[in-house]
This record gives structure tokens, sequence and C-alpha cells, in this order.
DNA sequence: AGTAGCTGTGATATGCATCC
DNA sequence: GGATGCATATCACAGCTACT
């Protein structure tokens, strides 16, 4: 038994047992009709499913149990919701990309460049030990890449990217991973200090954060259809819903206006309109003018 | 150097017995 | 009825040898 097909039997216990609370018999039944799909053998014993359930405890923080009244094994406590389905998400991403090859027809994989992942560990490594690093770093409006030392405090996800956080002088820069050409761990270590970065980047809505800016309580409407987009792919995590009906959707947020965020706001076109602050409103119309000037 | 085939070892799965 | 412990079976893989 590969550790692939061990894993791909968690996915798929937790996924069953995560939408409908089932019995054995339904697990096993279920594993049978993706054994065709798999072209492996998946169903196991009962034992073993028990020692699965063990697994799962420990690799993802989900606690399945046997209900005796409803007699049915479900999900009794889940630690960190974010880090499981995080987890469970690249499993199942790994697994596509595996298959991916057998199914080139169905499953059409985004030509891209690498996200720079594979500085993952030697990163955590100089960020845990407080060393500094010797960045070679290419910017994307520069030929070359140029060579900076810098104190690594932490990696962080934004919008789908990986940035390497930094401390230079008193301010936090962030380096795109994508971009980090090679780096290399200096023998020389850092004075940690303590920076509360999740608040630091609380009212951002990407990993550009000006400091000086202020957080704005931002109102936006939505026509219903792009709405319903909006509240399952929420656009911060300070959305909340403000009102709601047949024609549109209304949401408040808390952030700092930035570049990144205009944009994303403009790819909505007419499917969104901004109600307050009036600043975040001229911008828009300027930028949507200067836009048709370009068809003019 | 590359690779096919063999073997020993450790990891994993299983069935049975027993407990609660 | 499900959960658990234990002995055994099975599998994957690294390391070795022999061959091309």
């Amino acid at each position: 038994m590969s550790k692939r097909v061990s894993l791909l039997r968690f996915s798929i216990i937790i996924n069953k047992i995560k939408q409908n609370p089932c019995s054995f018999a339904d697990i096993h039944a279920l594993l049978e009709r993706e054994s065709e799909l798999e072209g492996s053998k998946l169903t196991v014993s009962k034992r073993t499913f028990n020692r699965d359930l063990d697994e799962i405890r420990s690799l993802y923080d989900i606690d399945i149990q046997y209900d005796s009244a409803l007699r049915v094994y479900r999900i009794v406590s889940q630690d960190n919701i974010d880090l499981s389905n995080r987890l469970l998400e690249a499993f199942d991403l790994y697994h596509t990309i595996k298959i991916s090859d057998n199914y080139a027809e169905v499953i059409l994989l985004e030509k891209r460049k690498s996200q720079g992942t594979e500085h993952f560990y030697g990163l955590l490594h100089a960020i845990k030990n407080h060393f500094l690093i010797d960045l070679y770093y290419q910017k994307f409006w520069e030929e070359e890449p140029n060579m900076r030392v810098i104190a690594p405090l932490a990696l962080k996800e934004s919008r789908g990217r990986w940035y390497l956080l930094c401390k230079e002088g008193d301010i936090v820069k962030s380096f795109g991973l994508d971009r980090i050409k090679n780096f290399t761990i200096n023998i020389e270590k850092f004075k940690p200090t303590a920076i509360d970065l999740p608040s630091l980047f609380k009212h951002c809505f990407g990993i550009i954060n000006p400091l000086e800016e202020t957080p704005e309580n931002i109102v936006l409407s939505f026509t219903s259809d792009q709405g319903k987009y909006i509240k399952s792919y929420p656009l911060h995590e300070s959305q909340q819903v403000i009102s709601e009906n047949k024609k549109e959707l209304r949401i408040a947020l808390k952030l700092r206006i930035t570049h990144d965020f205009i944009m994303e706001l403009m790819t909505f076109g007419s499917e969104m309109k901004v109600i307050e602050p009036q600043k975040l409103q001229n911008k828009l119309i300027q930028n949507f003018k200067k836009a048709l000037e370009l068809y003019q």
C-alpha cells in the first residue's frame, strides 16, 4: 500500500463524513466505487478503517468518532478548520496533478511558472533561527536581480501567491517568492523583534501595506448575480453583508485603499458600484475614464 | 553507466480474539 | 454493537549483484 493510496483513502473518508455522517458500510461502499475510478484497491477492513481514524486525528486534527445513538461516524471536533481544510486541499491538488497525465483531456492544468515554494524550507529555517539572509531578488522592472541582506520574519500567503516578509530598518517589506532568484543563509544572526504581523496586515487587501493610510469603511453594491460569488468568495476577512435583495447585495469592508484593491474592484466592471467612500468612487471613475480614452 | 532481478527489512494491512 | 491488542501476511523499497 503506497502512502498515496492511504492519503487518498483519508481524503475520501473525511469528505464523505464531512458531507454526511455515515456508517462503516456506507464508507466501504464508497471506497469500492472510488477503487474503480482510481484503478487500485481502496477498500479496507474495519480494523484498518479504525486505524485510519487515528491517523486522520493526528495528521489533520480532525476527530471522527462513532455516534452510537445515531449509528454513524461523524466529526466531533476540528481544532483548526483552516489548517485541516488546507491540508486536504493540498492533498486533493497533489492527487489531481498526479493523475492528470492519465486524464490529460479532462484535467486542464494551467501553464504557469513556479511559485517559489521550493524556498519554503530554507527560508523557514532562517526565520526560526533568526539568521540574516543574502537575497537575490528579481524586481519586475529591473533586468538583473539585485542582492540585499535582510532579516526574514515570516512567510505570508496573499491572493494565491507567497511572500517573504522582512524587516529593513523599521519597515516591514515583502518579497514575492516567485521572484526570488536565490538566497544564502548568512552566518550572522539578527535580534528578533516582537512584531504582531497578523495585526499589521489586518486591514490590507493584499500584500501592499501603506501604514500611512488609515483603514477606511468601504461600502460596495453588487448585482445580485455577482453578489453570489462575493458571498462565497469574500474580498476580505472584514467583509460583512449589510443588505440583500433581488437587485443588489451590499457589503461593508474595512481596509486601506491600495492599488491592488482598486484593480480588483475594476475587474467587476458594471457589476459593482462603490457607495462609500467618495474618494474611492472618484478614483474608480477616473480610472474608467482613462481606460475609455484609450479607445477614443 | 545503466538496468534487471533478487533479497532482506521495515512499514502497513489483515483477521481473529477479547474487552467494554 | 464498536474498539483494541496481537500475531501474521503482504507490500514497498533500498541495497546488492550480475549482466549488457
